[in-house]
RNA sequence: CGGAGUUUAGCGCAGCUUGGUAGCGCGCCUGCCUUGGGAGCAGGAGGCCACAGGUUCGAAUCCUGUAACUCCGACCA
């Protein structure tokens, strides 16, 4: 059973949700048009984007994964307010030193308050309270939770968002050396859910910008439609985001690992991790005790995964021509049903399959021609079209269609409907 | 935040030069007919032409201002 949520509708009929024939004028990029022409997402504001319920449920098979890899490393789901008073932003001199993109307002008692762009202040607040000993580390927290942040230029449907889903994990150690072995599981379990994803990204030097600390690592989906320009050795597979190349004071153009020539190539951020150390623990005062009975910092990581700039990935990484081509993984129905006239022996069947496929089918039941349901069958893109018409019932049975190789072959009904 | 563009029905667009009370395609509603790749016929609904001021007998159209959105750049955990 892929999801748990019966009461939402499987019928087309009654969905809420409208699919486009026209591509949207304002839509350049690929995700962005089969986003808007699959109905799955609607702008409310630029940069700002409601997730219909066909959109939603894709969401959460994402986060999903991403709950289930952080879980697989022990992380321990929590929520931190979106809300939050200016006071913490304060204590580590963030209030000050990053842009307008930190939303800033009051509230009606006239405190100073703020959107919360990201989320060390609010979880090393928590962690101050409840960590006092070494007893109690490592550990990690994660959430799946709305970020704001007012940027300056919002572009590209999904891929650069103001308001979007973010799943960031952070970790607490008693030293470095404990939270470097922690950092290289974190990067296993990233590179496990993108796979699972069904993209392929790189892991790319980083710098730190505006988190501080130390170490840190983006993991880039290489993309035309990208903002991040990496420069990438074919010959050991190094990869490096520009900055850091250019921090490195190297001129000339070849790999900072083995020397070969590097070329420059298009990336898409999809998440990011770092080693903060101290940078957080220390202006705030969360300390522990350690085994000497000396109180200290204790040492943080934080680990990124942007969910709603990752469905837009997924579909960029997944599509031809007709439409989205989800990876299993990630579709938000595993079959699409479609009947051919309403003929009472391809009703009743339906019928059948539809109760028995429970919510993995989504079942296009609308009075529309047999041509408009395929063509929208091929644009909403679930892995396997179930069609049932006089012709495939004549045929034997059910036909079977595999939307990403086209192959097509008639299965039997009790092949399909559970006995 | 600089530069460019756009804004007319749910979506895609025309109309603006030369002012005269809003149009096309798709979609939607009714009926008939049809059902394997966005069918057909007939009838119908739907717009404060982004907003605010001007000019004019009269403004979608001309003038001024504002806003929103998109793209390029700067910025961007």
């Amino acid at each position: 059973m892929l999801f748990s949520w019966r009461w939402i509708s499987m019928k087309m009929s009654t969905m809420m949700l409208k699919t486009e024939h026209e591509t949207p004028s304002e839509a350049e990029l690929t995700s962005h048009r089969l986003l808007l022409r699959s109905g799955m997402i609607r702008q409310l504001a630029s940069g700002i984007y409601s997730l219909t319920p066909l959109g939603w449920r894709a969401m959460q098979r994402i986060a999903t994964m991403a709950r289930e890899e952080m879980n697989r490393i022990e992380g321990q789901e929590m929520l931190l307010p979106l809300v939050q008073p200016a006071a913490i932003w304060r204590e580590t001199g963030r209030y000050y030193s990053v842009d307008e993109s930190l939303n800033r307002f009051q509230d009606r008692g006239g405190q100073n308050m703020v959107l919360a762009m990201t989320h060390e202040e609010a979880v090393t607040d928590m962690a101050r309270h409840v960590i006092e000993s070494h007893r109690q580390l490592p550990m990690m927290v994660y959430q799946i939770q709305t970020k704001f942040r007012d940027e300056a230029r919002p572009r590209g449907g999904l891929i650069r968002l103001r308001e979007f889903l973010m799943k960031d994990a952070y970790s607490f150690h008693a030293d470095e050396g404990d939270l470097d072995k922690f950092y290289e599981k974190v990067r296993k379990a990233y590179a496990m859910f993108y796979k699972r994803c069904g993209i392929d990204v790189l892991q790319v030097d980083s710098d730190t910008g505006m988190m501080g600390g130390g170490v840190a690592h983006e993991f880039m989906m290489l993309a035309e439609c990208g903002e991040d320009t990496l420069l990438l050795c074919d010959a050991c597979q190094r990869a490096a985001n520009r900055e850091v190349y250019e921090a490195s004071g190297r001129d000339d153009d070849t790999c900072l690992q083995c020397g070969q020539p590097v070329r420059a190539v298009r990336g898409i951020e999809v998440g990011n991790i770092f080693q903060l150390g101290s940078r957080y623990s220390l202006p705030m005062h969360a300390d522990f005790t350690d085994q000497c009975g000396v109180r200290r910092p204790v040492v943080m990581g934080c680990y990124g995964i942007g969910i709603s700039r990752l469905l837009a990935c997924v579909i960029e990484a997944n599509h031809d021509a007709a439409g989205i081509v989800w990876p299993e993984t990630v579709a938000p129905y595993a079959a699409h049903l479609v009947t051919v006239g309403a003929s009472s022996e391809v009703i009743a069947v339906a019928e059948r399959v539809y109760a028995s496929l429970a919510d993995q089918v989504l079942w296009d039941d609308r009075d529309a021609s047999a041509g408009r349901k395929l063509q929208d069958a091929d644009l909403l893109g679930m892995p396997k079209r179930l069609t049932i018409s006089p012709r495939s019932l004549a045929a034997g049975g059910i036909e079977l269609r595999s939307r990403r190789t086209g192959t097509v072959q008639i299965v039997p009904v009790q092949d399909v409907v559970a006995p």
